[in-house]
This record gives C-alpha cells, structure tokens and sequence, in this order.
DNA sequence: GGAAAAGCGTGATTTATATCACACTAATTT
DNA sequence: AAATTAGTGTGATATAAATCACGCTTTTCC
C-alpha cells in the first residue's frame, strides 16, 4: 500500500471531478492505493467498516453469507465505489467484497469522505445519484429474482458478463459453477444442467470456463420470458 | 392541496431540521400538502418523476408490476422520504406507492430538492445515510427471499408488522391475503394455509383481518429458522 | 509422478409450493 | 332483500428445482 497524489490520478470518478485541488489535497492524505488478485478478500462481513474504497480496475462480487447458502448479492465492476453503503449506513459490514480478477483500488478514510460530501455539494450529488441508481438496480434484481425462474436468470447474467461486463459475446466465466449457482441463486447442479441445454440449443458454446453467446436474440428471449 | 409554511410543520424529517429559516421558505414555496385515502395512488410506476413526497403520517405499500405478477417491494410508514431513488435515479417511476391507510403527504418539487442539496451539507448527508440504510435493508430482504421458504418469510412479515409498523402484538393487517402474497413472493391459497397452520399451532389468533401474536418467541424462531 | 482435492456433468428421487377446482362467507350494488 | 362481486379456506394435482448419488476430469500439492 502506498499514499497517492488523486490529482494526478487519470480514473477520477464522476465524483471526485467536482473536487478542487485544495479538496483533492485532503483526499489524497488519507487515501492508500492497493492491489487484490483474483480470491483476494478487500473486506468482510461482520468486520468493522472504516473505509470507502475506490476501484480503479478490476472486477470484484459481492457476497452475503445467508443461513443456508452464501449468496453473490452483485458483480462490480471499475471504475466505482465500493462499500459506501455498507460503511455509511452501519458500522459494521453487511456483506464482503472479494476480487475474482486482478484489482486496484484506493482506500478513503471515511471521515475524509464525510468531510468531502460536507465541504462539496456537487461530490454529494454525484454519490447521492449513484446511491439511488443502486437501489432502483438492486429493485429490479429482486424482482427478476422471483418472477423469473432459474433458465431466466441465468440467460439475465450471461447477458450481463457480455453486455455490461465484457463488451464482448465471447469471454471466459470469472465464477465456477458454483459460484453462478450462488449469483443466480440455484444449485450447481441446476446450473450445470442448464448450461448444457443451452448449449444444446445452441444458444450458447461452451467450454470449460469459456463462454460464447452464439444466439443473443434467443438467450434474450429467455432472459425476458422466464 | 394547498401551499405550506414548512418552518411550522410540526413533523420535519430528520434532515429538514438542518436547514435554516431562509432555506425552509424556498422549501414552503414549492411544497403542496396532499391527503391520501387507503387504496390512492401516490405515484404510479412508468409515468414521469417530478417529486419526492415526504409522508407526514400514514402507511403506504411500493408496488412493482414484474413480468408475471404484481410485487410488494416494502412496506414504508411514515414519517419518511418516498421516491427518492426512483426520482433522483431516473426520469420515470420504476414503482407505483399506493396508499394503506389515510396518508398525508408532502410534495416537494425535485429542483427544490436539488437545491437543498446543493445548499445545505446536512441535508445532503441525511439523504445519504437513509439511502444507505435503505439499500442494506433491501439486501437482507432479498436475501431472505431467497433462501427462507414461505413460512420463514411470511413470519418475518408479520413481525415487521407488531415490530416497527404497529408497535404492538394485536392490529389489524392492512393488506388481504392477496396482497400480503404479494408482500411475502407467495399465492394466496399458500399464505391463507399457512395462516391457519400457525393458528392451529397456537403461535399466532387470527379473525378476518384482526391478528394476535401469541407465542412470540415461536414465531421469531420460524422467522430465522425458514 | 502419484495422491488428494476440487470441479464438473447427469440420472433418479424428493419436496416445497404453485396451480386448479370448488365451496363458502362477507361485502357491495341495485 | 336479492343479486352480484370480492375475498377466503382447503383438498387434489402438477411441476420446477433442490437434493442425493455417482463417475469422470482437471488441478493442486507433497
């Protein structure tokens, strides 16, 4: 870990654009830059929360350890924040944030960042934002989760690695079986099975950890209808 | 409706109390009090978002229509901010609020919102703690919805209901079978038998819509068990 | 390089819960 | 008051998906 000068960081979110340079120098105190690879824990459940982190690069999940199962709540991708919910809203950490690809991220102080959403409106537009798209997302996932059976889910999240994740219709898994059980909330076994429909389909080609969307207006289809 | 001296208001949020005398006034100029009856419509899903309403008393259901049914998201009594995120994220409702009892409510203009924002720090940081609340709130409840079955789920509701909405063991439900189905991700048929079920088992006394908790403990037990 | 472990695919069985079906009651309307 | 509608309880049946069970790969580790 190492203190960084923000002013010169080039993956400025939306956010911290609005900071003067005055601001940026308070930021920048109490900022630690640091790397995760792919297993990495950068933060635990039931831990103590005292940082909001910025990722600059990589690809992080978010996990919630349930009664019965652990359960992968959402995939983040950088540029973002992580963890101001959990930070802001409690004192103790509601889920865990593991890297499943090599990652880097800054780790803000929280008192520095309740400073900057004191001392800058326009910063706390922009988080206030971000917090209410999450929550419509968030909504939206619930819903899709419920409604929709697992072969509508797992088409969803498939769609997502390609469309928002990747962008791109071919890509390697960053999960396993079990963990896409975990982040469409099914069983390994379900999931496999599910896979070799869909690409029996051929909807999909897969190998091994290798995925290619061969049909998207189908896997579209079943992403919408169930 | 009728236009309202805010700096009066005898029920101000916990983020309205930051603001001062001169700031309240550009509040009261573009705030409109309005009176909802049990079954109005507050706003309604896919129409443009123009307000956030801040509900003085009263209780109102979050409705989403997904692909195959119509969802309760939450339950949200007041005093509190509605539609914050559905108007700050996006231009159009992603849900509909609906009144369950005789609600009064404050509309407030979103550039005025906007502005007190922009203005006031403490206002900013209140709306963002509440976001965050809301958004761990809303992963425990999915998470529930996941991995309890119906009983764990249907128990949890009910003792939201004695817990944080009625304060008390005995009330009467807001909502039909019907709509509590909604509430718990469940049909009509399964919530009117596991009714009974926990009638039968002496854990709950239920008459029509009048509820009783009786063996409290029991009824937790089932909340966190499954 | 062999052993242990982790990961994966697929059949058989079980299970929670939705759906269908119908009767019965309470509330509204005319 | 009769008729219509909305709301409710409960049995029978259907079904998506979990769980159990097993064998087959691939990776990891002494």
């Amino acid at each position: 870990m190492k203190s960084v000068s923000c002013s010169s960081c080039l993956l400025k979110s939306r956010a911290v654009v609005n900071l003067a340079e005055r601001e940026l120098n308070v930021l920048g105190q109490s900022c630690v830059e640091a790397i995760f690879e792919k297993g990495d824990t950068i933060f635990k459940q039931d831990a103590l929360s005292s940082n909001i982190i910025y990722l600059q690069t990589g690809l992080v999940k978010l996990l919630v350890k349930g009664p019965q199962r652990t359960q992968i709540l959402r995939l983040k991708k950088a540029p973002c924040y992580l963890g101001v919910p959990t930070t802001m809203g409690d004192k103790i950490n509601h889920y865990s944030a593991v890297a499943i690809e090599k990652t880097t991220a800054c780790f803000i102080d929280i008192n520095t960042f309740k400073e900057l959403i004191r001392i800058n409106p326009d910063f706390s537009y922009e988080i206030i934002i971000e917090l209410c798209r999450n929550e419509l997302e968030q909504f939206t996932r619930c819903v899709k989760l419920v409604q929709n059976q697992v072969f509508g889910r797992l088409a969803t999240h498939l769609l997502d690695l390609a469309d928002n994740i990747y962008q791109s219709d071919r890509f390697d898994l960053p999960l396993n079986r079990s963990e896409i059980a975990d982040l469409v909330c099914s069983s390994r076994e379900t999931v496999s099975r599910l896979l070799s429909d869909l690409s029996k389909e051929q909807i999909i080609r897969v190998n091994g950890k290798h995925l290619e969307i061969v049909d998207k207006k189908r896997l579209q289809n079943i992403s919408e209808k169930g």
